[in-house]
DNA sequence: CTGTAATAGTTGTATTTGTAACTAACAAGC
DNA sequence: GCTTGTTAGTTACAAATACAACTATTACAG
């Protein structure tokens, strides 16, 4: 039991957050310290200036990310003038947003930003590695691990 | 400026953090049902159980975590009975920290439970992209982007 | 010795996040 | 047209986190 060498650093939900950590470092101080914004507010900016119009659910599913989160981006956002909202008339209760045009400024900024940020990563790694790097992130991003919790259950007793 | 492409599935620290998350969700779900442990608590629990005998700032610096941090998980984790703390009487700021019988316990449950957990998440990979992540996602956990800041700062009046 | 700085760890307070309960608008069966 | 259920989004409260200020102890310069 003491001897089958088990290490953090081959974990790879740790190694995964500790990356993920390191890497958003410096681009979150950018966001903060040019548009005061938190990641939740970045995320909602980028889907938008992506895909353009769309509705918080749409944002909810694409990104992952609850619907308590989104409304309060979303709130902070059209406080500060990036967001707009409009209410579709023929369903009351969905509300259209789209960036103003200090939104889609900020956006311009911020993909440039990211664009350099990403390729300044990349440069830790050659272009081989950082391919099949981001096709595994992908794949472990839609699937966690196939049907676990039900496997960890049934193993309780023996462990 | 609109041709370019930007794709919010390529950004690493983005990519990073939906694969981080996706893949902590099932094994939090179990240190949290089974031990009623936290984040922080889970990663100081492993540090004791794998490297034995260390100080709060041992940890800190191994796990890049902040002092507070630790402070309060060991806190709770001593108030659970997972962890013992004893002066050092040399130098008396500093207090050793170890598992106790039931943390030992703990961790070696848990540390089973990681390891098939990994194995599930493996599964999703083959072999060869599995080693490239390790190798590709460690350095990233070391090296931020290299001098980033800086970089972008000189940049701001340009975007 | 004594005053100044450094180190280990803790505590206080403001932000942020998670969870659940809520309101408003629509849909559908009867 | 009136209950019952669903969907979109918000709000309230509890928990967790970050950041700064703090205590206690040691180090070290004069």
């Amino acid at each position: 039991m003491e001897t089958d060498e088990f290490q953090l650093q081959q974990f790879l939900p740790y190694l995964l957050n500790q990356a993920a950590e390191a890497s958003s470092l410096e681009f979150q101080q950018i966001y903060k310290d040019r548009y005061g914004m938190l990641r939740t507010e970045w995320r909602v900016l980028f889907h938008l200036g992506l895909y353009g119009r769309l509705t918080a659910s749409d944002i909810g599913q694409r990104a992952r990310m609850h619907k308590t989160k989104i409304s309060r981006a979303v709130h902070r956002l059209t406080e500060r003038r990036f967001v707009d909202r409009t209410r579709n008339e023929d369903d009351r209760r969905v509300e259209y947003l789209s960036l103003t045009r200090q939104g889609q400024a900020a956006y311009d900024d911020l993909r440039a930003v990211a664009r350099r940020y990403d390729a300044a990563l990349m440069d830790a790694l050659d272009p081989a590695e950082a391919e099949v790097l981001r096709r595994a992130l992908l794949k472990l991003s839609e699937a966690g691990p196939g049907g676990f919790t039900k496997a960890a259950e049934s193993a309780t007793d023996g462990a």
